[in-house]
DNA sequence: CATGAATGAGCCTTCATTCAT
DNA sequence: TATGAATGAAGGCTCATTCAT
């Protein structure tokens, strides 16, 4: 007896991922989809009962995967901010890197698709970056802000040199990428 | 002979903003919309040609009254510094007053939608600010950045005070409102 | 009070003449007529009561005009063959030089209108060529077969003349005109 | 797997060209030409991607299969007055026997979907008849004329046949059938 | 008479999903 | 499991006609 293919699957989710970066979700045709993936149609369906339940296996899927990643490379006897930088890096690069996943991440947020997803894990540890922040502080080189003050512009920074890099008004050189993490660094030291 | 009246134009643009925001553009179907607005959908058709040009005109629609709306705080001799928190107020105003236009404007350009906006109409949304950067720079208050850089900071410094204020992390008041604007200043001053 | 426009009436029956030519029956659209005839929507509908009867009226007119033309330019004392020659380029020169009309009176017989047109003259008048086919075949110049056998081979060799003039296989001069007619010569001919 | 059903394509054309007789091109609507064939209208669709494709589709198929068959009645080692005769015959009987058949051959030449048939499909409907008249020149038995020009009168010769039969002035008999090709060859004979 | 707005009925087409092999 | 055929339920759009001035 065959057996699902993982392959397959893998498939499925990966041309999903490219088909709504391209198009949308309502830009997503099962007809088209299939088409990529090398399958017919009614295959997607042994894997996934429905549209719906597809596009929300891929979100899963994907929040699984970011979630495990997260976290790595803050080397721990750097300068306090090295290792900021060192985490703003990671970011811009995951986001650049990740380009269609994270639009798949924003962009089923302001879709109906979004009341779908279980109420469970939705936003990948802000923990990492809280306790960064408070070392900053302790340190006197940040404001004394409220952690979820400063989050909110070290995380709009970072969309900001993303689009900036999509956009290819910068690169992601050493120099603008030092550029940016000062208008960054401007903005939160004390 | 019937006159055609202005205010079912405007009734078909506010409620396809507030059909996108409920239901994405995919969402936005011309019979439910024809209903909310009370009238048949021939009469949508009497107004805007077809479905696209309806979104992209509700788009133009939204961008050059609140582009002339934005340019208006500014009153001329206030020092530079004022002038573009002047600015910015009015944005982080508009952000948290008129949460569907909002949404409008960043889920077209996350749209297919967006490659039909003529290129004019996109320039206008940031005309009021370039200039005003422009004076930044001359008076020697601002980094000498590439203007889409610090429109890039800017825009993304209200979205995290609007996410801030939705949040109820802060809230709109004098005081928080100036913590803010002092990340931004700082982040682009010279 | 104004009074209905004839010229008016007149350009519309024109211009409908003109659409179905181009794009048939169903390719009239009152609007594009109205546009065409340089009036509104409604002002057709001043002067018909609806597409059907319009169209209707048309043909009752063309077949009107084109009756009271008929019947001419057969020049009394020809040798038979000459006059012969005469009708038959009568009608040719007709079919090319109303080449619209004659359209419209083909396609309506194609079309669901056809039914609506009362059962009054439909045809234009055979009686002339009728008469002079009696004369050649007393003169024993024509075969002696049936005036309707004749008369349908008459028909049929104008049509056909007519669409290799309109397919630019021929042209409208004495030499091609010639040739056409010899061929009919020869099959009708004793 | 679900095998697709040749049968249910020759419905189709059949629907379709019984449609169009009885309503025109404008009257076939993909509902009811659904219906009578016994399907669902998004079947039509599995079949032909749009009414246009149908169309078109529905008049090659009518060319193709006629002009094979009618090139089959055209024994070889026939004299060539008999091998045209033949032909003829064939074009006269299709044209009594498949009246809607040839109205659809009639109507879709004067309709906007001519334009899409591609030019070797006109082409081959000819080829059998070019074939035969180019054969007659060789032999000196025909007028040495252009091809189209002979094949106009042909043609109109069959019409002409066909309208004296269906008016009942002749009958499909050998007498009748074998004057009314007396008076074509009479024509078009050197 | 003239006109532009307004509309309802209808049509083609799409597409997620199910059926049958 | 895999698949192509089949389909029902919309959705966008058109257009002749009527309304109101």
């Amino acid at each position: 007896m065959k057996v699902k293919d993982e392959s397959k699957r893998l498939a499925i989710i990966a041309q999903t991922i490219d088909l709504v970066f391209e198009k949308g979700f309502a830009g997503v045709k099962m007809a088209e989809l299939a088409r990529r993936v090398g399958v017919s149609v009614s295959t997607i369906y042994v894997y996934y009962p429905n549209k719906e339940q597809l596009i929300v296996a891929v979100y899963e899927e994907l929040i699984s995967v970011q979630t495990s990643r997260s976290g790595q490379g803050i080397t721990k006897d750097l300068p306090f901010k090295l290792k900021l930088k060192s985490l703003w890096l990671y970011w811009v690069n995951f986001s650049i890197n990740h380009e269609k996943e994270m639009s798949y991440l924003h962009q089923i947020k302001q879709s109906p698709y979004y009341n779908l997803v279980p109420s469970e894990v939705i936003e990948v540890g802000y923990s990492v970056g809280f306790e960064l922040f408070n070392l900053g502080k302790t340190e006197g080189l940040l404001k004394k802000h409220n952690n979820q003050i400063i989050m909110a512009v070290f995380g709009s920074m970072i969309m900001a040199t993303t689009k900036l890099i999509q956009n290819k008004t910068i690169k992601l050189t050493t120099k603008d990428s030092d550029m940016m993490f000062a208008l960054l660094w401007d903005a939160i030291k004390s």
